[in-house]
DNA sequence: ATAAACCTGACTAAAATAGTCAAGTATCTT
DNA sequence: AAGATACTTGACTATTTTAGTCAGGTTTAT
């Protein structure tokens, strides 16, 4: 189980980017040398979140992102929806009434998997953008 | 973030044998006919579940394997940790003080996937092969 | 005009996953 | 002793996923 640089990469831009995010946006060029991330991985990143609505973008020169909510509003869990980093335990499909085996019971270990899910998920829910930055900005006193 | 087929098919195995383990050694053969497991996979499985220590060969015809403990004192991090599916949601090493960018400083970031890691490992540290066994015969009645 | 910055889609190298395959060795049953 | 069953090991491979790169745009402030 592990968590992809794609989920990684568009928390800590986010994070970066609600640092800084002021009146002026932030451009993806300044997110990408401050935090080590690929220009054109972050326009990628950056093109889910707008438009699932987490960010909004400003074109033209002095351009950027800027936050489309407060941060307060935004979970960790609406950034990983936004870019596909979901988690998937259960191996079968969740509305079908099949196992992962293709027999008609659904297996001995999918309600565990399904209570895991649950408990990542949580995790994920709880957490705001908001959290995240007063972390960080504590950290540094 | 997902669960690979590795960490389900250990575990899942291991509920199967530990719901048939009374006296007699539970065959590969049969595990993989219950769970629809290729049994090319499961040796590879059990040969490390063996060399962790937490279930025992037994040779020949009639051979299989049995639990090495009790089902209570095997936790999903056990059988885990003894099939490589570890939890990482940290890019850079832990033990290094630098980050995952290179920078002398750990990212804005790191703290909080520390956290989510911890959050996982505590339902694997909590749930015991004997839980899962009595829910599967609980559900059956 | 021109440069900064967003925007899009296609492409690709590398890594991880999920197995398969082959050739054993040990032990029980008859 | 023979045969069958089942564990044991290591190497190999196809597929999928990840983590980007690349090329070519469009928009807008100055
Ligand atoms: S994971 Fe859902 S049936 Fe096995
Ligand atoms: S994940 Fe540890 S420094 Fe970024």
């Amino acid at each position: 189980m592990k968590l992809t640089s794609k989920g990684r990469y568009a928390v800590m831009a986010l994070v970066d980017l609600a640092r800084f995010d002021n009146i002026n946006p932030v451009s993806l060029r300044d997110i990408s040398l401050r935090q080590g991330i690929s220009l054109d991985y972050l326009e990628q990143i950056f093109s889910k979140l707008r438009k699932k609505e987490i960010v909004q973008s400003v074109r033209g020169t002095q351009g950027g992102y800027i936050l489309n909510k407060k941060a307060k509003e935004i979970k960790l869990i609406n950034i990983f929806e936004a870019v596909d980093e979901k988690v998937k335990t259960v191996q079968c499909k969740k509305e079908s009434k099949k196992g992962c085996n293709g027999k008609a019971v659904k297996c001995l270990t999918h309600n565990l998997w399904d209570e895991l899910e649950n408990h990542i998920n949580d995790f994920f829910d709880k957490k705001s953008l908001e959290d995240l930055v007063k972390d960080n900005s504590v950290r540094r006193v």
